[in-house]
DNA sequence: GTGGTCTAGACCACC
DNA sequence: GTGGTCTAGACCACC
């Protein structure tokens, strides 16, 4: 995994991994990768992979069980939809709305974007 | 001022005046507020306002006169929108638009809000 | 059985065994459930039942026959009480008053609270 | 600092802090000991303090300012009150008497010890 | 100066 | 096997 600069690694582990559960790679109750492995994989510390995992348990996205590892939570793709909706509505959205006030911008060339998809 | 815990504060400065000068508060070949004027209106340290200061200057949105302090340069306006405009084509939107993928928001949802403003 | 987690398993195990037998619920040379279908019952591996029968073993609360199982020590009762009390007196108590006295919690309202059951 | 060795050092830390701002040590918007002051100070590693600090701040008993050092929030003392309570009206009382009623020792007996303070 | 992050490696209890 | 904790030491942005 080649990771951005501006953020945290641990954190983008985290992002990715609540990706992998919004688009059904892990589904409820399935067991992710232990920290170990994770950390093989994505050529990180193991350190590094605790606190991903530590993050992601504190949110409710996974649960720990002793001596077996880390399971998706049942709610977790709710939580994690939920999460990342308000913070799209409380933040993405009205900062980028301010940018495109600021310079001129109209949601007409958004929409346009948008369809070229 | 309040600023996020997640953006070096000289930066949230820096882009703060850049507001300001879009916004019209700044004109060209204004003077805009000392180093230390600044510094304390914002309530952050002398040297972060320095940084923020430099870090225009260096972005050619300000320009420094020996013993006058900082004044806007002609250009400023063009130059910061050009740049944010970039920045929001290449980065802001397409993350916008992976985003709202990911949590099934439909770009409907988006033109609503902005005319709710 | 659900678990605390910040004590081991078989700990919580072995407590709530010596707690049956204080109760009276398994009595002097009875024998208690195999390790395997107290495993199933509370839902943990063979292991750490394993480990919980052993812990009571090792403090003489109960007693192995080959092939037969384990059986209730005839001074399982007092030696449990024993133990406890001592706990009782040494920790749990100095402990609960220290904290009673930085949260400025009166005995009086330890009296009541017991009133209370 | 002497650590228990059944609990996390960094747990037993951030304890300890909790205790000094009950005790008046550090009062509202004090400045506590740097990260690296601390953990000179306890004789442990950077790491294990930060992590104490990082508890606290996510209880909301401490804040931080960047590149200042971390600062005792002003609610800081009805937080850990507060939560300590709760503990003890929801865990350490019931438990206790949950310990008595097994083995048949009466509330007399802990008004007494707690006379004998 | 301040905290945040990361690596490398270890030990341990627990399952 | 699993995760939790800890040390030692480093680099960095930031104030």
């Amino acid at each position: 995994m080649t990771f951005n600069n501006n953020k945290a690694i641990y954190l983008q582990m985290a992002d990715r991994l609540c990706d992998d559960i919004l688009a059904g790679k892990y589904k409820a109750d399935d067991r992710i990768p232990s920290v170990r492995e994770y950390a093989v994989m994505l050529e990180v510390n193991t350190n590094t992979a605790v606190k991903a995992y530590e993050e992601l348990a504190r949110d409710g996205v996974v649960y720990n069980r002793r001596g077996l590892g880390y399971f998706v939570d049942p709610n977790a793709k709710e939580q994690i939809m939920q999460a990342r909706r308000e913070t799209f509505y409380r933040e993405v959205l009205p900062e980028m709305f301010r940018q495109m006030k600021l310079l001129g911008i109209d949601i007409n060339k958004v929409d346009e974007k948008w369809a070229e998809l």
